[in-house]
DNA sequence: TCTGGGGTCCTAGGACCC
DNA sequence: TCTGGGGTCCTAGGACCC
């Protein structure tokens, strides 16, 4: 029995919801006709293009260039910030929607899916009919265009959705490889921007050239990673669809400053928030970071991390934070910076985290507790750092912005030098949930 | 074009142990 | 002792994806 996969791809998928949710909400115009982007935020002058509409094209904008560079290109660009958690809920309604063709569903990123097919065919015909039934389905359900994808294996059934976009219905299958071998080497799926020119400077510009390649001779260059990308050239992927996404190996955030931080002071402060807003994703889940890393770069874009094992797991933002102002000060080398992040990685359940004696006699993992749940029913700024109360504007990361006339004071009883204490505002706002990525962005499929 | 923010996986060298 | 080899852990760095 030959196995079918389908791999469905929202087009301009932020700006489609973006758009609808707009509608929605009663506004009249719809994004997708006029030049729209989604872009980060506008005020940092930092952000890229994430997402386009149709009408950008005869101005030549590019996903992943500078706000800046297409505001050239296009005066008149209509330009709004993403809104994630509005995207996560039109990606899990799409997902439990596909449901219906196959119980086999994975959710490859947000706005990517692989179905499996296969066995399937009785119920809603032959694979190119069904895919045309899912793709006009969506439409008609939602409101929004995807292109689907249909292969013997979910590399070309993703291959084969690129094919033509967008709202098409494309199949890959073994016989019509040479559909695939025509594109160029760049398109191929694992094929980035360091492997490309390695590729190139062997002679290989086409996908084809690369399938007819003799494998031996990648080794050199490409070691391990040789045979994968000479079976991806050839079609061939034994992969298979995984329906439930694996526990988070590790979470994090990281924040591009508006402007350049040189002071130690400020670096510290930026940390601590990253430190928050990772503590807190950690605890929601009940993970507990083994390994805290931070990560650098600098005004040249130069990038450098280092990370620490951790003599006992935790999920408390003042032990992140620690860590990470360590890890900050060991390896700074004084230059400007413009991005900082944190990451919690070797992560375990923190129920079966093994305490250690310090752990016990610090109220730090109640307190965090316990803060998340203040936070929880009288929004973020309802609780703050003291250390946030000197309100320096850090752009697009929420700072919280003191505004407190009565406030109370709770103290930490920690030993470190690094312990801060939380004031109460009173100021009530809507607790927005993070932005949490369920989803699996892996070396494969 | 002067570049966001979220991830995963692989490799290689050094430390350390037997 | 001037000298082996293998295994594992830790860390840094690079590559890829959306």
């Amino acid at each position: 029995m030959q196995s079918v996969f389908f791999h469905i791809d929202v087009n301009s998928a932020y700006l489609a919801w973006e758009a609808l949710e707009r509608l929605a909400a009663g506004e009249t115009l719809d994004l997708r006709t006029i030049p729209s982007i989604i872009g980060g935020d506008e005020e940092s002058r930092r952000g890229i293009v994430l997402s386009k509409s149709l009408p950008c094209k005869p101005y030549g904008i590019q996903t992943g260039e500078t706000l800046m560079s297409a505001r050239k290109k296009c005066p008149g660009l209509v330009v709004i910030p993403a809104s994630f958690d509005v995207y996560e809920r039109y990606s899990d309604a799409m997902i439990e929607y596909l449901h219906q063709f196959s119980d086999r569903v994975q959710q490859y990123s947000i706005d990517e899916a692989f179905v499996d097919y296969t066995h399937m065919e009785r119920h809603f015909g032959p694979p190119l009919a069904a895919a045309d039934k899912i793709r006009e389905g969506i439409y008609k359900e939602f409101g929004y265009t995807v292109c689907v994808g249909v292969g013997p294996n979910k590399l070309l059934a993703k291959m084969a959705t690129e094919l033509r976009k967008p709202n098409f219905t494309n199949s890959l299958m073994h016989h019509e490889l040479d559909k695939m071998w025509r594109l160029p080497i760049e398109d191929l799926f694992m094929a980035g921007r360091a492997t490309v020119p390695k590729l190139r400077q062997l002679g290989i510009q086409t996908i084809g050239d690369l399938a007819r390649f003799d494998v031996r001779y990648l080794v050199p260059t490409f070691k391990s990673q040789s045979h994968t990308l000479w079976e991806y050239a050839n079609g061939i992927d034994h992969s298979k669809i995984e329906p439930h996404h694996a526990p988070a190996k590790s979470v994090g955030n990281s924040t591009t400053i508006p402007y350049d931080i040189t002071r130690y002071d400020d670096a510290n402060r930026v940390l601590l928030h990253l430190c928050e807003s990772t503590g807190k994703r950690l605890r929601r889940t009940g993970m507990a970071a083994g390994v805290v890393s931070i990560g650098i770069r600098n005004s040249a874009f130069e990038y450098y991390a280092h990370q620490r094992k951790l003599t006992c797991p935790t999920d408390s933002t003042t032990e992140l934070y620690y860590h990470a102002s360590a890890l900050f000060r060991d390896v700074w080398k004084n230059e400007p910076v413009r991005q900082l992040g944190v990451r919690a990685e070797k992560l375990v359940d923190a129920n079966y985290a093994q305490l250690s004696l310090e752990e016990y006699r610090r109220p730090s993992k109640g307190m965090s507790k316990s803060i998340d749940a203040i936070r929880l029913r009288h929004g973020d700024e309802a609780v703050m750092r003291a250390s946030f109360l000197r309100g320096v504007d850090f752009g697009d990361i929420e700072c919280p912005v003191p505004v407190a006339t009565r406030s109370t004071r709770y103290d930490t009883t920690e030993s470190t030098s690094h312990s801060d204490g939380f004031v109460s505002s009173g100021k009530k706002s809507d607790f927005t949930l993070n932005r949490f990525s369920p989803f699996r962005a892996t070396g494969g499929l």
